[in-house]
Order: C-alpha cells, then sequence, then structure tokens
DNA sequence: GCGGATCAC
DNA sequence: TATGGTGATCCGC
C-alpha cells in the first residue's frame, strides 16, 4: 500500500518535472496587462481556460522552476476571482532576474528541501507508529474538546482597506480610481478597485503599476490614521473599555457587560472612557505612532510598516483592524460529551469510531470556568477510554490515501464529521446518552437566561443572538458616522474564529458564527488553512504538499501524520486549528520584550560607514529606550547583504544599557566581528537594525551612573501567566549555512560596568561623534568611489591612498583606520590585514576584564515558556477583567521626523 | 542561549 | 528606479 502510494506521487512529480520544461518561446509580452482592464478571471477566459498543462508551462517558462513563494496570495478580501496566473506571470517577468528574486529561489530551494525529507520522513511510518499516532492524536482532541468554550462571543472589527479608505475619504476624486497607499518602493494598502488588479499590500509599488497602469499611488499620512484611530477607540471604548487594540485600524474587545445590561455597563463605560481617553491622549502627545518609519529623505520612497510598538501580545489573530469582543453569556449547563475514537486502519481507509460520553460539566461564569479546568485535568488523566477497542492489529494501514479526492469523501465522512459528535457541548440540561452527540446540535448555548428544559430557550436563544448582531452593527454604524469609513467584524466564540469571520462579508459587512459546535464544524469544514492564524505562505505549503491539507477537515483527517511529523507544539496548533478553536481570552498586556530599530539604505560597504549607521540606529534605539523608561541586557544587531541574506548576532551586557554609547559599544563589536568575517571580502549591506532585549523596566538611568539595582520586579503582583502562544506550527529549518566563524569572539558579559561605559566612550568618541581629524574626514566623505565594493574590509584610510584593495595586500605601508578604537594604524611588514585584524581583536578585547556586576535580571526570566498547556483555557479568570492593561502602549509608535 | 526561519500587520 | 519595519515565536543545535 504505502507503495503504490509512493509511486503515484513519484509519478506525478516526474510529469510536473517533464511539463515545466518546455515551451520557453511563450511570449511574455502577452501576459503584460497593458490595458485598463482589471485582472479578473472572466475577462481573460483565454487564459484561465487553458489546460492545466498549459497553466504549468506558462508559469514555467522561464525555464526555471517556478518560486510559488512569490505569488500572489488572494485569500484576502476582495480578491476573489482574479486570474491568477496571470498576474503571477506578471509579477515574476517584473522581479525576474533581480537580487530579491534570486534569494526567493534560494529560500524556496530550502523550503522544497524541508518538504521532501518529511515525506521521505512519512513514508517511512510503519503502520504501528500511525497507529499509535492516532491514538495520541485523538487523546489530545479529546482534551481539547474538553476545552471548547463557546460561551464568549468574540468580536473582531477590521476597517476595510483603511490607510485607502481614508485618503479616499479625503480626496473624493479617488474614489473612483484603483489606488493605493505607499510609495513606489512598498505599498501599504489598496483601496478595493485596485484590488481587483492583483495590487495588495505588500507589494512593491513599481510592480503594482505594472499590473495597473493606471493605480494611483498614494503617499501616507500616519497622522491622520492615528487621529482616526483614536475616534474610532472612543467608540469602542463605549463597548469594552478593556478593549485590545492590535493596530491603529485592528482591536478587541469585550462587551460582556455591554450585552449584559446596560445600566452597570453604562457606568463602568463611564469611567472607562474618561481612562481610555486620557490614555489615548497621552500616547498621541509622545507624537508616536504604530511604527512608521517614514525617511523623509527626498530620495526615499515612504514604507508602510504599521508596527512599531505594538507589542502584539495576543496570540490570537489579529489582522488589522478588528476588535474582538467577549461577551459573556448568561449560561446555564453545559453538558461535554466525549466521544473516543479509534482509528482502525482498514484497508479501506476507514476508521471506526465509538463513541462514548465521557464529562458533563456547567460552564458559567469564572467559576465554571475553574471548575472547568478541573475537568480538563481530570480529563486528561482520564485514558480510560481505552476501553474502546483498539485497533484490530491487523489491518495494513495508510488509511490515508494520498489523493486527496478519493480519499476525501471517506474521511470526511468518516472522520472529520464523525468528530462531531466527540466533546459535544450542549446546553441546557438535556441528556444525553451517548446518541445525542449527533444531534446536539439543538440548544447550544449560552445566552439563554433560561434553565435546563426551558422551551422558550430557543426563543431567548434567538433574542440573544439578533441582540449581538445589532449590538455590533450599532458599534460599526457609530465608527461609520463618526469617521466617514466603514468597518466589517466578525463575531464568534473565539478569536480564531472571529478574525476569520470578519474576512467573511469583508468591505462594510459582518458576519456572526453562532457559538454552537455543529455550525463551527460546519464553518471550519472546508476553510482553507491558509486563513488560519499562524499559517503562512510555507506551513501551506508543507502542508499541502506533505499531508495532502488544503482545508481543516482535511487536515484534521491527518492528524495521525500531523503526530509523527511536527512537534507536540505545532500538532497542538493544527489540531485546533482544525476544530476551530481558539484562545477566548483577550489577555492584554503582556510587555514588551524587544525594541528594535532597522532601516534599509544604499549599498554599504565600508566598516567607517557601517559604524557611522550602526551609531545612528543606536542613538534612535536610545531614545527609544529613554522614552519608555527601558534599558536592555541584550544587544543585537541585524544585517542584511544586498543580496537579501539576513544575519542576527547577540550579546548579553553584564548590566543593563541605555544609553547610546552603551549601546553602540556592543553593537559595534558584533558589527566588526561580522565585518572581519567577511573579510577580505567586503561586507555589502542593505540593512541595518539594532535590537534591544531582555529589558528591564527601570526608570531613567543616571546619566551614566550607577543603575541603582532597582528592584524594577514589582512584576509578582501581576500574575500574567497567561499569555497563549499561538502558533506553533512553525518549523524552522535551523542554522545550517552558518559559515565558517572566525572565533572572534569576545568574551561576553565579562567586562565590569566601568569598563564597558569606559570603553563606549572610547570608542565612541574615536569613531563617530568626535571631531577626531582623521575619522570625521571619513564620515564626511560622501563619493566614495563605487570601484571600491571590491575592497578589502579594513581599506587603508586615504593616508597612503592608492587603491585601497591592492594596498592591502601589498608590502608597502598601509594605514588603517581601525573601526574600534578609530585610530589610524599603519603597517609597513608582511601581511597588513592580518595586522590589522590583530589589532582589532587586542583593541576589542583590551578591556575585558573578569570582574563582574551582576544584575538580577531575574523579573523577566520565564515568562516566555509558557506551555503550551497553560495556554488557552484558564480563561477568564477574572483577573483579566480588572487587571489594568496598557493596550494603547502597543501603538505608541516611532515617529521619526 | 543563539541564530535562522516564519508570521502578522 | 529596483522588494519595508517592528515584534514575536519556534526549533534545532
Ligand atoms: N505586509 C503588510 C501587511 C499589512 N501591513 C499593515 C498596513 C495595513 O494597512 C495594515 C492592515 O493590513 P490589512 O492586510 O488588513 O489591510 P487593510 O486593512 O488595508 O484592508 P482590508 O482589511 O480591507 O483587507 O497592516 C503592513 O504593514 N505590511
Ligand atoms: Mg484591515
Amino acid at each position: 500500500m504505502a507503495s503504490n502510494e509512493e509511486f503515484d506521487f513519484l509519478s506525478d512529480e516526474e510529469n510536473f518535472e517533464n511539463d515545466w520544461k518546455f515551451d520557453e518561446n511563450d511570449d511574455i509580452s502577452t501576459y503584460i496587462n497593458s490595458s485598463t482592464t482589471p485582472l479578473s478571471a472572466d475577462t481573460n477566459k483565454e487564459v484561465v481556460n487553458l489546460g492545466k498543462a498549459m497553466t504549468i508551462v506558462a508559469e514555467n517558462n522561464s525555464n526555471e522552476r517556478k518560486v510559488s513563494r512569490m505569488d500572489l496570495n488572494t485569500t484576502k478580501a476582495g480578491m476573489d476571482g482574479l486570474d491568477k496566473d496571470k498576474i503571477n506571470q506578471i509579477i515574476l517577468e517584473a522581479s525576474k532576474g533581480s537580487k530579491f528574486y534570486e534569494n526567493e529561489k534560494k529560500r524556496e530551494k530550502q523550503v522544497q528541501k524541508r518538504i521532501e525529507e518529511l515525506q521521505r520522513k512519512m513514508a517511512s511510518f510503519t503502520n504501528e507508529q500511525k497507529v499509535k499516532a492516532k491514538q495520541a492524536a485523538d487523546k489530545i482532541v479529546q482534551e481539547l474538546e474538553q476545552g471548547r468554550d463557546l460561551s464568549r462571543t468574540i468580536v473582531h472589527v477590521d476597517m476595510d482597506a483603511y490607510y485607502a479608505a481614508v485618503e479616499m475619504r479625503d480626496d473624493p476624486s479617488l474614489k473612483s480610481k484603483p489606488m493605493a497607499v505607499g510609495g513606489s518602493a512598498m505599498l501599504c494598502t489598496s483601496n478595493y478597485l485596485a484590488r481587483r488588479y492583483g495590487v495588495r499590500a505588500g507589494m512593491p509599488g513599481f510592480i503594482a503599476k505594472k499590473l495597473c497602469p493606471n493605480l494611483t499611488i498614494v503617499r501616507t499620512n500616519f497622522d491622520k490614521y492615528t487621529k482616526i484611530s483614536h475616534e474610532i477607540r472612543e467608540v469602542l471604548a463605549e463597548y469594552d473599555r478593556n478593549f485590545l487594540p492590535m493596530s491603529l485600524d485592528e482591536a478587541y474587545l469585550d462587551i460582556t457587560d455591554y450585552l449584559r445590561g446596560n445600566e452597570g455597563q453604562n457606568k463602568r463605560m463611564g469611567e472607562v472612557k474618561e481612562e481610555e481617553s486620557k490614555d489615548i491622549e497621552g500616547k498621541h502627545d509622545t507624537g508616536k505612532i504604530a511604527g512608521v518609519k517614514f525617511e523623509s529623505t527626498d530620495t526615499q520612497e515612504n514604507v508602510c510598516a504599521e508596527t512599531k510598538e505594538n507589542d502584539k501580545t495576543k496570540t490570537e489573530n489579529a489582522k488589522d483592524a478588528k476588535f474582538i469582543v467577549r461577551v459573556k453569556q448568561e449560561t446555564k449547563l453545559v453538558e461535554v460529551k466525549q466521544e473516543t475514537s479509534k482509528i482502525e486502519a482498514l484497508p479501506n481507509h476507514d476508521f471506526e469510531v465509538t463513541k462514548q460520553v465521557k464529562v458533563e460539566r456547567a460552564f458559567d461564569d469564572d467559576v465554571t470556568k475553574y471548575k472547568q479546568n478541573e475537568k480538563d485535568s481530570e480529563g486528561t488523566h482520564r485514558p480510560n477510554r481505552t476501553e474502546a477497542q483498539e485497533t484490530k492489529g491487523d489491518i495494513e494501514l495508510e488509511p490515508i490515501p494520498l489523493k486527496a479526492e478519493t480519499a476525501k469523501h471517506e474521511l470526511d465522512e468518516n472522520s472529520f464529521n464523525q468528530q462531531k459528535g466527540e466533546g459535544m457541548i450542549t446546553v441546557g440540561q438535556s441528556e444525553a446518552q451517548g446518541e445525542s452527540d449527533w444531534d446536539f446540535g439543538h440548544g447550544s448555548s449560552e445566552n439563554d437566561t433560561s434553565f435546563l428544559h426551558e422551551e422558550p430557550a430557543v426563543a431567548e436563544q434567538e433574542m440573544f443572538y439578533n441582540k449581538v448582531e445589532e449590538v455590533v452593527k450599532e458599534m460599526r454604524r457609530k465608527i461609520e458616522v463618526k469617521t466617514q469609513l466603514t468597518a466589517s467584524a466578525g463575531i464568534a466564540p473565539n478569536m480564531f474564529l472571529a478574525k476569520v469571520c470578519s474576512d467573511k462579508n469583508k468591505p462594510n459587512g459582518q458576519f456572526y458564527l453562532k457559538p454552537e459546535r455543529d455550525k463551527i464544524m460546519d464553518f471550519v469544514r472546508e476553510l482553507p488553512l491558509r486563513k488560519a492564524f499562524g499559517i503562512g505562505r510555507v506551513s501551506e505549503q508543507i502542508l499541502t504538499s506533505v499531508l495532502k491539507a488544503n482545508t481543516c477537515s482535511e487536515l484534521y483527517d491527518r492528524r495521525h501524520l500531523m503526530q509523527l511529523l511536527f512537534t507536540p507544539n505545532a500538532c497542538t496548533n493544527y489540531l485546533e486549528i482544525s476544530l476551530g478553536l481558539g484562545s477566548t481570552v483577550v489577555d492584554v498586556d503582556r510587555e514588551r520584550k524587544s525594541m528594535s530599530t532597522e532601516t534599509t539604505f544604499k549599498e554599504i560597504n565600508k566598516p567607517e560607514e557601517h559604524l557611522a549607521k550602526c551609531h545612528e540606529l543606536c542613538q534612535e534605539l536610545s531614545e527609544s529606550l529613554k522614552a519608555h523608561r527601558l534599558t536592555a541586557r541584550k544587544i543585537g544587531i541585524k544585517l542584511k547583504t544586498i543580496n537579501f541574506e539576513v544575519k542576527t548576532r547577540v550579546v548579553t551586557a553584564s548590566f543593563p544599557v541605555q544609553q547610546t554609547e552603551e549601546l553602540f559599544s556592543h553593537a559595534k563589536k558584533l558589527l566588526v566581528n561580522e565585518i572581519r568575517s567577511s573579510s577580505p571580502e567586503p561586507l555589502r549591506l542593505r540593512l541595518m537594525g539594532v535590537r534591544a532585549a531582555e529589558l528591564c523596566e527601570k526608570g531613567m538611568v543616571n546619566e551614566s551612573k550607577q543603575p541603582t539595582i532597582i528592584s524594577l520586579m514589582k512584576k509578582n503582583g501581576s500574575v500574567r501567566e497567561r499569555s497563549i502562544s499561538l502558533n506553533a506550527s512553525q518549523a524552522a529549518e535551523s542554522s545550517k549555512a552558518c559559515g565558517p566563524e572566525q572565533e572572534v569572539s569576545l568574551e561576553h558579559g565579562s567586562m565590569s560596568r566601568e569598563d564597558e561605559v569606559r570603553h563606549s566612550e572610547i570608542c565612541s568618541d574615536l569613531t563617530v561623534l568626535d571631531d577626531h581629524p582623521s575619522t570625521s574626514k571619513e564620515y564626511t566623505n560622501d563619493h566614495v568611489p563605487s570601484d571600491q565594493l571590491g575592497c578589502h574590509n579594513f581599506h587603508g584610510n586615504a593616508k597612503t591612498e592608492r587603491s585601497s584593495n591592492q594596498a592591502v595586500s601589498r608590502e608597502e605601508p598601509t594605514t588603517f583606520n581601525c573601526p574600534v578604537c578609530g585610530r589610524d594604524l599603519t603597517f609597513r611588514s608582511g601581511n597588513a590585514l592580518l595586522q590589522m585584524n590583530r589589532h582589532v581583536d587586542t583593541c576589542l578585547s583590551k578591556q575585558a576584564v573578569p570582574g563582574v556586576l551582576k544584575y538580577d535580571s531575574g523579573q523577566q526570566t520565564n515568562k516566555a515558556k509558557q506551555s503550551s498547556k497553560k495556554r488557552k483555557r484558564e480563561s477568564s479568570k477574572n483577573t483579566n477583567r480588572t487587571v489594568k492593561r496598557k493596550p494603547m502602549d502597543r501603538f505608541v509608535t516611532k515617529h521619526t521626523k
């Protein structure tokens, strides 16, 4: 069996290989959209109707394997029915040959390799392994089901084409044209007319222009977006003062109290509102906005990046302007039925499932929540269900046919659908013996104030549902009246679903996925995995080509393979997605874990310039740190070569730092190490970044002085144990191409505070700030011959001049400008470069001293690793609600003037 | 703990 | 004229 599958699969591969080679003559020009016609499928029937083979040919007509990661994502709202092939062809043509493209090809190859490894691995699984994996997966499913919480109503509000909408509002003439916001290098977003051409966020403007020649590109006006965002937030605050904004146009709200009764609610709202306003005001005053860093350089294109300080704590989804509202419903009793399903590896791929009612419990408010938790644990240990018959080991497996088509039916019927019966939750007390599993749908949920048995429950439920819809409509309407901008909303029992729902009726619409398990399962059944938060380009490709899963139900049906292929974390995440489960807790604030600044520029390949840029970044970062009263124990740099290869390096300082020079002293070492590593080739960069991590919430450090051992950690008070970590399914190829490091490392953390400071002072003085003659000249020297690109790192600094290239290898005296100490050094003999490196080493380690002042970083410590266990459940644990959050903080942005 | 990779927005 | 910025998580080593 296995062999058959393998055979089939291989054959497909071969066919594909054969196809993508011929027809290189295809005339590309036919693919260029020179007209103003949108690239919708129906207007290009000829292309669309081409046979599959033809399509493949077109995609590969460049005689190279298709680079699928460069394809347009049409998963976005407003992009249905586009002629993908044609659009992708244009994108490909515009990109081919660029360094960016070459790098994408390289990355695609790595992914492909990873996929092949997984496929190999999968082919080696034995039946026994699969059977066991199935059991393990089912056990997890059972636990997840037990934790399913339908008692919350989460609303996800998403502003429509936000930036574009704002621009159109302020210039109505744009409404009738396809337009986008951003610059010719990168677009932030586009209006819906432009989307008909395939133009979307994240696409370079010049390519968008090829897709849509008439595209109007408007530059961003973040101040406007921010201001309007505040107006929107004022409306949101009326429904939930604890709403959680995720970006300028996205946030989560909890309107439980609002729905519950207007009175108490109103009161609270009043208070809240004030607080919120203040908050907003404050942030606003700081002048920082969601992350955009607009380089106002004339030549520089504005790029959009909305997030700078978005703490992004939430793991739940967050797409655009969405607000999630959690509605507590007056739930009564809930019963959970569980079923155990065993898969028997039957020849026909059928799985046998046995159902069993396992647990019964009630939800309600927080109290019930706890109960639920208890049950969870119980459930976990309750594997008794083993009684279910185990597999009949006889079979031969592969219950999972690789051909999705044929298998789909059976699997759907036998597996995915069946799970419907698993762990269902019903409201009301009906009861239920094992059978009711299947029809449980009837009384779902919450809302009803009715208690058991109440017939009127249904009517009340309807009323509740209507109320929810109306409330959300009202909220959207208020936003529109106030801002003249439309918003879309998704309402569901958890964040994951709410997000998907908000996209459903996207432009100016809303969708309510009611808190009933069967409805959720129906909703999720055909849901493309790519729509799930955390599943992006790569994950989708892996799931598609390895597991042959495109939808949630297909993913569920391959849960046994998942167990064998991916990490436990990833599996749990995938299972949750496939079951339509997600976080129901809007846990708000997680403290920020890092702060960084990075920028792209025209190639920089000379050490002095590298350092100057680095210093600049450190200065920026220092300002941000100060603005937030933070210090960092970990300092890192990020480098991206002109070939788009990215490198990151970090060091842990012996004490937290904040000042520019302190940051720079660490960053510089890392940078110099890299420069030396690439030597004798110059380090040719297109981007540089500096990052601060292991942050300490300290008051401003006295310029230069003692960081008193401040016990910043009052952290105890607020137990934030929650934080859900969303996606766990990202696998990493991991380090692999770490070139031959040159062991230059400096002993990190061995420097005493005094030494580090002194060191930094010295270095900074000499290298950047200072007017040191020899160096200052360097920095002001703008016109560096481009022919120097091929020179060595530490090229002679003009003293002896000459082509620095040769200078290094020559015997004649050569002068270098040491990037560390800033001094000019002349070497006469032998290998000047070697000597220079030696000098740099000495220079770098010179100040290192064993003594250390330890600052207990205690505080931050672990907060990260929350086991997946703790995640989700523990929902509302009350605390949350009262805990003060600082949601606005995540929107504070770096606003470079 | 580090560095690469992936993802969101 | 030529593909962004910020923050986070996961995983293999
Ligand atoms: N690669 C990306 C994608 C998005 N964003 C930012 C800019 C967008 O304005 C914002 C929201 O992203 P969406 O994809 O949700 O786009 P819109 O809100 O503009 O459109 P819509 O929600 O109608 O689909 O996030 C970004 O900076 N970089
Ligand atoms: Mg949006």
